[in-house]
DNA sequence: TGATATTAGGGTAATTCGGGAC
DNA sequence: CATGTCCGAATTACCCTAATAT
């Protein structure tokens, strides 16, 4: 049960993602990420997800690398599956 | 009657929230979380005022899953007898 | 008695918050 | 629709020395 995790601060989950800082703090706001606030209000980001996040938890595919010719157009091979029920926080 | 009264020195309580030590002597300061104080004039943090500040005050519940371990009132458990929703300051 | 690590206190810079607009 | 930048205000982080805790 323990979370165990590092906190991170709004400005590392920034620098991790290359995005503003503000940006982060949209998606906390969006519910896009689970984020604890501070008794003063600021935020912190568990390590744990922002790595998930980053390794692209929940989204892959679409992946088309330069040197993979394939046709990608097989016939019924239902391509980019836009799954969208993979959102943390499941929206 | 144990669920947990120890009692966490500020340093402990800063790698939780992931801050510096001094503010959560701000934080105690402000009234923002319950301290005691030594003799000696330093403070020391009720774990468990602690933890419900980590988990997310106000914002959780709906889970009570059969077997859980109790979550339970004991007797002399007062966890969180501060009001912690008040912003006096204006936020 | 000693020594070491942590904490308190004050002051100043950096970061974050919040909202609204482009 | 999402992202980045602007502003003012609050919160937090790091500097220091002295006192306390173990």
């Amino acid at each position: 049960m323990d979370t165990g995790d590092r906190l991170l601060t709004p400005g590392e989950v920034a620098a991790l993602f290359r995005v503003d800082p503000k940006t982060v703090t949209r998606w906390a706001a969006a519910g896009r990420i689970g984020s604890i606030r501070t008794p003063g209000g600021h935020r912190r980001f568990r390590e744990s997800e922002v790595r998930a996040l980053l390794e692209g938890e929940g989204e892959f595919d679409e992946d088309n690398p330069p040197g993979s010719p394939s046709p990608a157009s097989p016939p019924g091979a239902g391509a980019t599956p836009r799954a969208a029920g993979s959102r943390p926080g499941g929206y």
